[in-house]
DNA sequence: AATAAATTGATTGTTTTTGATCGATTGTGA
DNA sequence: TCACAATCGATCAAAAACAATCAATTTATT
């Protein structure tokens, strides 16, 4: 057993597990455990590789930052409950928005082994699912750091490029008087989504239902479906109206 | 039993196992090991295999994605050596466009601390960027998850929208005849890039001076200056027909 | 047949790889 | 915070593989 036969079988560990273990792989390619240390430095000396005491991980060359990694594991049940039948809803050969929200985010997980389009301005969104079936298109424009999306004029014009057989948004209130946002950016881009999508669907946890914050920028009519984990008298006047719910 | 004989059945060892070990196949062809490593030497030559300390492997098994963490991480010296010669040619104010090469990523280290825009298509670079003074501008359309960057139509399309002051771009190759891609999506783009740039920089280590690969897509006057740790002759010729060189 | 060229194998010393030891460093849990 | 254990890097030694050299053999050429 060579360097080279050795190097071939952690990195497809690595890509299989993500991890790899010194002791584990000593054993396993029956060499000692030095040699095995000595593969990693090497290989973590070519950036294939990340060193840790006792072993190696992936590198990952978008590291999404924390702020955003807590903001979207926040009420994670009900979050995953909606993104759950939200996927249900997606089929092979859709076209789909997804913006930048925290619990659209958490739709990436459960649509990796769809074989559709994907169009987004988030970049954790092309994070996630840049290892999977799925193709993605960036939608173009300014970045913002902290939203880690792109917004703006530029953006707002790519998306009229394209038509969408499916948008999934998120917002940060909605009320029977309408969508509100929390920045012109944002509000500006969801109404793009909306626009240009044969149907829209409307991520939302209890905390948004009835909530009317900073700007309204759209009326119900923006959207068709609202899933949600909320039971508030308020999604009776949206049935009323003529917007699907789908309660999980 | 002669060469031509060895070399047909080493071939057939090495596709049908994936490696070929000197000890078995010396005992196997009743030949001396020396004999064997001779010969799998000048099948190494001819790039027929790669060669192991006690035997060979076949190539393509070695051969990983031309990944982008992997051409990141290869000669890194001579890149950050070229990165900070391309770093002292940016000042504030500028409106730079990065391309989505190995090279150009490693000058991000070098002008975080810069107040210019950076307009890219590459997502390490976004990456790298995205905590720092500059400000971002992503180039929108298919992403491709193997260069880690978008290409095609609509990108070059949002190219055409901005006008920068500076492009620092990579080749995969360099001669007296042009600049050399080895994919139509990646020519194009980079094309675009020098169009709309008032000044366009090329950075490129030694490899790329003087090679001819896959594609032309476009002349030296379109780019201004080189900057390269090659002291190749051909350069000379390169400031002859005034394109200005940086060497490092 | 005589000569030249290429191939092969043996010998030599060198380089690479590997594993063991030991003190230093790092991480973990009380 | 301390102490224990795991992991680490440095160094050394042994084994394997190596390149270089030269002689023997085979093959090709005149």
């Amino acid at each position: 057993m060579n360097f080279q036969k050795r190097k071939q079988i952690i990195l497809e560990t690595l890509k299989a597990t993500g991890e790899v273990d010194i002791k584990r792989m000593a054993a396993e390619l029956e060499t000692s455990e030095i040699t095995i240390r000595r593969d990693l430095n090497k290989l973590a000396e070519d950036g294939l590789l990340y060193r840790t005491h006792g072993g190696a991980m992936q590198v990952n060359l978008l590291e999404i930052p924390h702020d955003f990694v807590n903001k979207a594991a926040r009420n994670t049940e009900a979050k995953d409950k909606i993104c759950r039948a939200a996927a249900a809803e997606i089929s092979d050969g859709d076209i789909v928005f997804m913006d930048c929200g925290s619990t659209v985010y958490r739709l990436c997980q459960f649509i990796k082994s769809k074989r559709i389009k994907v169009i987004t301005n988030s970049l954790p969104v092309v994070y996630e699912l840049q290892n999977s079936l799925v193709s993605l298109n960036i939608i173009g424009g300014e970045f913002n750091t902290e939203r880690q999306a792109v917004h703006g004029k530029i953006a707002n014009e790519h998306i009229a490029r394209y038509k969408a057989t499916k948008a999934f948004l998120g917002v940060d209130g909605i009320s029977r008087n309408g969508l509100f946002a929390n920045s012109e950016l944002e509000a500006s881009i969801t109404e793009a989504f909306a626009a240009h999508s044969a149907r829209t669907y409307l991520l939302c946890d209890e905390s948004k239902i009835g909530r009317e914050t900073y700007l309204k920028f759209a009326g119900l009519d923006a959207i068709d479906t609202v899933i949600t984990n909320s039971n508030s008298e308020e999604l009776e006047y949206f049935k009323k109206i003529g917007v699907e719910v789908i309660g999980v």
